[in-house]
DNA sequence: GAGTTTGAAACT
DNA sequence: CAGTTTCAAACTC
């Protein structure tokens, strides 16, 4: 009733999104800057396309999200739910009524949708391995739906990813995706079910029918490349990935510890009727098995990691009971949407892992990427794709999710216990659901381990893509799904902190972030107050099934999977009372809500609900935790923190407890495990992870402690590092992605080279990390760099340094903070960084609308450290740093971003902030920070210079491209950086 | 499981 | 922007 009605209100605005295309643009400048950079950037990976986007934590994402995400939405059109299409997009109606008709139907008209399927993930994702540890299996299908051609022609396209991870156990992952597989089979022989199943299928042969014809078809598409390879039966077919599909893609990646999983689906609903029709799905089964190996030497706790694809596939089961949802994806498939422009809509996943570097992969998926804009969709797939290859490279990628809305919190909670986290999810469209599929969940998870830390972060997008097609033709859509993932991460293994998550495939899976995103865009309005309101009066459905169920068990009410359940009996889920809504995910059948519209079903009143309440409060679905420049938030992961160092982490509008002494859950900093500062207003704090008032000097001493922290790790991390630095040379040779590259770098050598990166890595990585929940992001290095460099570049370097510089003013006081920038970050050669963007999840879709999500960032254990140190106290954790990370990212963004968003700032407004903020100019004037005191004796000094330098250099080339992020970005790294260095210097 | 307490979100 | 109300989680019994 009430929320529902605000959907009407909902804006459009989303389609706003400037920055679809953008992204490239960036690149571009970045690569013009690269100069300074080149050798980092070069190894970068553009961030891909994708990345680019990835605006972190502006405030606006969303609307480029959403609008992205109606393409996103994915199509089903199955059945569906006409409503659900109804709502959406008109252009879905179009497109569903074809499929429905036989499913078939449409096809035709255009060829284009041609169907493809792919398996991107193998490539993707077989790739790392490196040091062996990092296994991950994925698999993705693509299928894109139309492909009416090629087989069949009948239908419309469809097209489905799957993805299917397995991971940890090289058998699992083998059996998984042979399972998956099989199902796929099955269920195609069925024709009708699950999308996944289709997507799962794929044949390869149909492929290669398709990819005659498909071919042209998916140029439009996307691109996806991937780099990997081979696995893939047709590695044409691969890097073509259709774009359409996109959603579908997902990837998996997982390192280190245990693995990832990550699928993807493409819409099931679409699946459906498309296996009717078509489908053709390609499966990286081989992927898989080839990671199983590695996996194996994950194995650890797969089973968790083990992402099944259909949901509906038993076994998941298991899993699947829990776990939902996953909140930022949107982003990234935001930033898709937006890059898909048309039509498309792509998943990404991100997955990081820490060591490797993906640069590799990024440069693989950004030529392609960059080759179309409408690919963004692609983008982000290829991006996880690339990341994932990386992970050759070694080490974990870890994905980030874009994380948008999530709480993060409540995975932070989840996540405490365990060193490792493991997160999968999955969602599975399906057919009845149908709405709309999609979406991805990303994960994160981080450990801190021992050596590393290793984070993952997957995040998968999807997208659904629409095609549209052009015209008339119906084509059909359809959506995507996106499949998340999952993340895993183990530092050693052992036990995730959180439990995978799974989706339920129908449930809730996903977050609206996709829808919303998408949204604004096209879906009409109209169509979407229908939707609300009749909805809105039945929504019953739904919520019969969750009352009650639910109930928290855990006593978080979260799953154990970090997702939390609501029990609403008012607000129908769609007000910030509740949590999932709130996080930005779906209400899954194990929440005890009453009328809750918070359902896939009522995607759009989810959305305009969101999009208003976002309207006031831009920042009212970013991360509560934000992890502060300074410190790192340690105990963000796990932790608990108490003990542990308050983590850097910090509530961004800070806490109002009166009665509580902010020693319980009633206060969000306890809960969230993450100490009161500046901003909070509790009266007798004596919060166990850090009270206000030693906000202040905690964040000097955690500094002092992570670094320490990280040192230790370092020697671990080196190892990373090398293989970073590979990936590095490779990025290198991949002009584009200078972005990315410089995290990378950082961790080798790069240090000097990319201080400007660092800088800006630090950032935001330290706030990944510790956003990990948050999802999306990219991070890794590369790609995440890319992405996320731009964004970060934009914004953050400047804005970043600034805020880094801000922060150690305000901590440390040292001046010289041009210095300490690019210094700080550096510094150490120790580090790998792994610079996660920021973006928020949520925000990020509104950047790029690309994916930035999954961009992924990665950062070697140390890095984290750093960068939290520098930034914030962090702790060693990485997952912290994941989660971290979402948050700062968020925060920092917010800090940083201040000139791009205010609102962000606002909230993040926490004293810390606004200061920071504030001080942009600051940063430039006075720089000095303890970093480079510190930093710069030990070896940053020639680091940070020239790290300094690149940034400059960088600036000046950057012409402010973007909508406002970058443009913000640009500017500000133009000025600032200009200034800075003169300033700093 | 019901009732109370608490503080955030929403509203005025 | 402050004060009040509403809400749902957290907590207690």
């Amino acid at each position: 009733m009430d929320s529902p009605e605000p959907s009407s209100t909902i804006n459009p605005t989303l389609s706003s999104d400037p920055t679809p295309s953008q992204d490239s643009p960036v690149f571009n400048y970045l690569s013009n800057l690269s100069p300074i950079q080149p050798v980092k950037g070069a190894p970068v990976v553009q961030g891909f396309p994708g990345l680019n986007s990835p605006h972190l934590l502006f405030t606006s994402p969303r609307i480029n999200a959403q609008s992205r995400s109606s393409f996103l939405k994915r199509s089903k059109f199955p059945q569906l739910s006409s409503e659900a299409f109804s709502g959406k997009n008109e252009d879905y109606n179009n497109a569903i009524t074809d499929s429905d008709g036989t499913g078939v139907s449409v096809s035709q008209s255009r060829s284009e949708l041609s169907p493809y399927v792919q398996k991107l993930a193998d490539n993707n994702i077989s790739v790392h391995e490196q040091s062996g540890s990092p296994i991950r299996c994925v698999d993705e299908l693509l299928v894109n739906v139309s492909n009416s051609e090629s087989s069949n022609p009948s239908n419309s396209t469809n097209t489905s990813l799957k993805v299917a991870d397995s991971i940890p156990q090289s058998p699992n992952c083998a059996g998984d995706s042979k399972e998956s597989v099989a199902n796929i089979g099955s269920k195609d022989a069925r024709n009708d079910e699950i999308p996944e199943d289709a997507a799962g299928v794929v044949v390869e042969q149909a492929e290669e029918d398709n990819k005659g014809k498909s071919l042209s078809n998916q140029k439009d598409v996307g691109v996806y490349s991937t780099n990997n390879d081979s696995d893939l039966p047709s590695p044409d077919l691969r890097t073509k990935i259709v774009p359409d599909l996109p959603a579908h893609s997902s990837l998996h990646y997982h390192y280190g510890d245990r693995s990832m999983v990550q699928l993807s689906r493409a819409d099931h609903t679409m699946l459906d009727e498309a296996s009717n029709k078509q489908i053709e799905s390609l499966e990286t089964a081989h992927d898989c098995r080839n990671d199983s190996d590695k996996i194996n030497i994950m194995s650890i706790a797969p089973d968790e990691s083990i992402v099944q694809h259909d949901s509906q596939t038993k076994a998941g089961q298991h899993q699947s009971g829990i776990r939902r949802r996953c909140l930022q994806f949107e982003d990234a498939q935001q930033k898709i949407a937006p890059a898909s422009s048309g039509s498309q809509n792509a998943s990404g996943i991100v997955s990081c892992s820490i060591p490797p570097v993906s640069p590799a992969i990024l440069d693989v998926v950004e030529p392609v990427s960059s080759n179309r804009s409408s690919t963004a969709s692609n983008r982000p797939m290829t991006q996880l794709a690339s990341s994932s290859v990386n992970s050759e490279s070694f080490t974990v990628k870890v994905p980030k999710p874009s994380g948008i809305g999530l709480h993060l919190n409540s995975i932070v909670n989840g996540m405490e216990a365990g060193s490792g986290a493991t997160v999968s999810v999955k969602s599975t469209e399906r057919g009845n659901l149908s709405i709309h599929g999609k979406k991805l969940t990303s994960m994160m998870s981080c450990h801190p381990s021992e050596n590393m830390k290793s984070c993952l972060i997957s995040s998968n997008v999807v997208g659904s893509n629409l095609t549209s097609g052009d015209n008339d033709s119906k084509h059909v859509s359809y959506v995507s799904n996106a499949e998340t993932v999952v993340a895993s991460l183990s530092l050693n293994n052992t036990k995730p902190f959180y439990e995978p998550v799974v989706l339920k495939p129908t449930e809730h899976a996903k977050p609206f972030y996709e829808s919303v995103l998408s949204k604004p865009t096209e879906h009409t309005p109209s169509n979407k107050r229908k939707f609300n309101s009749e909805h809105i009066d039945s929504p019953m459905d739904y919520n019969q099934s969750s009352p009650k169920k639910k109930r928290k068990k855990p006593s978080d009410g979260n799953d154990g999977d970090g997702c939390k359940r609501c029990n609403c009996k008012k607000t129908k889920c769609l007000k910030l009372y509740c949590d999932c809504f709130a996080a930005g995910v779906y209400c899954v059948d194990s929440c005890s809500c009453q009328g809750c519209f918070n359902r896939p079903e009522y995607e759009d009143t989810v959305l305009d609900v969101r999009q208003q309440i976002q309207s006031r409060n831009p920042l009212a679905f970013a991360p509560k935790i934000v992890q502060n420049s300074t410190g790192s938030p340690a105990n963000v992961f796990g932790e608990d923190g108490a003990s542990s160092t308050p983590s850097s982490a910090r509530h961004k509008r800070g806490c109002n407890c009166k009665k509580s002494m902010c020693l319980k859950k009633y206060c969000e900093c306890y809960q969230a495990n993450v100490g009161c500062s500046n901003g909070c207003r509790c009266e007798g704090c004596k919060n166990v992870y850090g009270r206000k008032e030693e906000y202040g000097k905690d964040l000097v001493n955690k500094h002092c402690t992570t670094e320490r922290l990280e040192r230790s790790v370092e020697e671990n991390v080196e190892m990373v590092t090398a293989t970073s630095g590979l990936l590095q040379s490779d990025s290198r040779n991949q002009s584009n992605l200078t972005p990315l590259t410089p995290s990378f770098q950082c961790s080798d050598r790069g240090k000097n080279v990319l201080k400007s990166w660092f800088t800006s890595g630090r950032y935001i990585s330290s706030p990944e990390s510790g956003q990990a929940n948050t999802a999306a992001y990219g991070l890794s290095p590369g790609s995440p760099r890319s992405s996320k460099k731009h964004d970060i570049d934009q914004e953050t370097t400047d804005d970043i340094i600034l805020d880094l510089v801000t922060f150690d003013q305000e901590f440390h006081g040292n001046a010289k903070l041009a210095n300490e920038i690019s210094p700080g970050f550096h510094v150490t050669g120790n580090m790998d960084y792994l610079m996660a963007l920021p973006n928020s999840q949520d925000w990020a879709s509104n950047s790029g609308g690309q994916l930035i999500p999954q961009t992924v960032h990665f950062q070697s254990t140390r890095p984290l450290c750093w960068h939290n140190s520098p930034m914030t106290p962090m702790t060693q954790f990485d997952g912290s740093g994941m989660h971290a990370l979402g948050l700062l990212d968020s925060n920092k963004k917010a800090y940083v971003m201040e000139d791009d968003t205010p609102e962000i700032l606002k909230d993040s407004s926490i004293p810390q902030n606004g200061v920071k903020v504030n001080s942009p100019n600051k940063k430039r004037i006075s720089p000095p920070h303890r970093h480079l005191n510190e930093l710069g004796s030990s070896s940053s000094g020639g680091g940070l210079k020239t790290g300094r330098k690149f940034i400059l250099l960088a600036v000046p080339s950057f012409p402010p491209l973007t909508p406002c992020i970058e443009s913000k970005d640009v500017a500000a790294h133009s000025t600032d950086n200009s200034q800075k260095g003169s300033s700093s210097k």
